[in-house]
DNA sequence: TAAGTGTTTAAGCAACATCTTACACACTTT
DNA sequence: AAAGTGTGTAAGATGTTGCTTAAACACTTA
């Protein structure tokens, strides 16, 4: 989880996640679509994702197509999204209870 | 959501977000659960978090609590969700295509 | 086998992130 | 008001990241 989080920390990796996820794209191509990066640039970025396991490579005569590896998201899918939803529903059930007393505010007490 | 990747992507700070996610916890009391970090390393983490507003502050008196915001992560989640399960299904699909007709490897051509 | 095409690796650099120590701030208690 | 407690900020050292240019590698075609 720690290399995909990290991996996909960064904006330019996360927008060749988005260009591979339907099909494979040559490197090649994934790099036009950064005019402003140089192609060594997407290689290391290309190289990254990999590692993170979030991409798998298909070499093919000249070329490498990489595709979307969706299993390498898996854990940090879950993580945010335990963090997220277990979260709002405490929010929620605490609006309940606030509905329920309308109690000012007791500052501290309760944390202490 | 740039700002929220980046702040879960270090894992200090990742283990912060699960300290605070059931329940208000002093700056103090978090940077006791890091005994290997300073207190001031701590904080930073904190002020970074609230920067990305994945964190809550309450000053009480001397203290600062702190308490995790779900919904700063709402876009983080919906991007990796998107990623995630879209492409599974799509993964299903071509399992479901290959069963279909046995082709065997047809190599580049398609993505020429 | 030589030249061409697609891609990665190497080396170096500038920017950024994270840590530490020292200090400052804010609130509390005496 | 002074001392104590909880916390944040400043400054600087150190490691990491992301980029660039130059070179190398791998496969294809003439």
């Amino acid at each position: 989880m720690d290399d995909a989080l990290r991996a996909v920390a960064d904006p330019t990796r996360r927008a060749i996640l988005v260009l591979v996820r339907d099909r494979e794209v040559s490197a090649g191509e994934i790099a036009e679509r950064f005019p402003e990066i140089s192609r060594p640039a997407v290689s290391q970025h290309l190289r990254t994702l990999t590692a993170a396991r979030l991409v798998d490579v298909r070499r093919a005569g000249n070329r490498r197509f990489y595709r979307l590896r969706p299993e390498g998201l898996a854990e940090a899918v879950t993580f945010l999204e335990t963090m997220w939803s277990t979260s709002l529903s405490r929010l929620q059930h605490e609006a309940e209870q606030e509905e329920r007393a309308h109690t000012g505010d007791q500052d501290v007490k309760g944390s202490l």
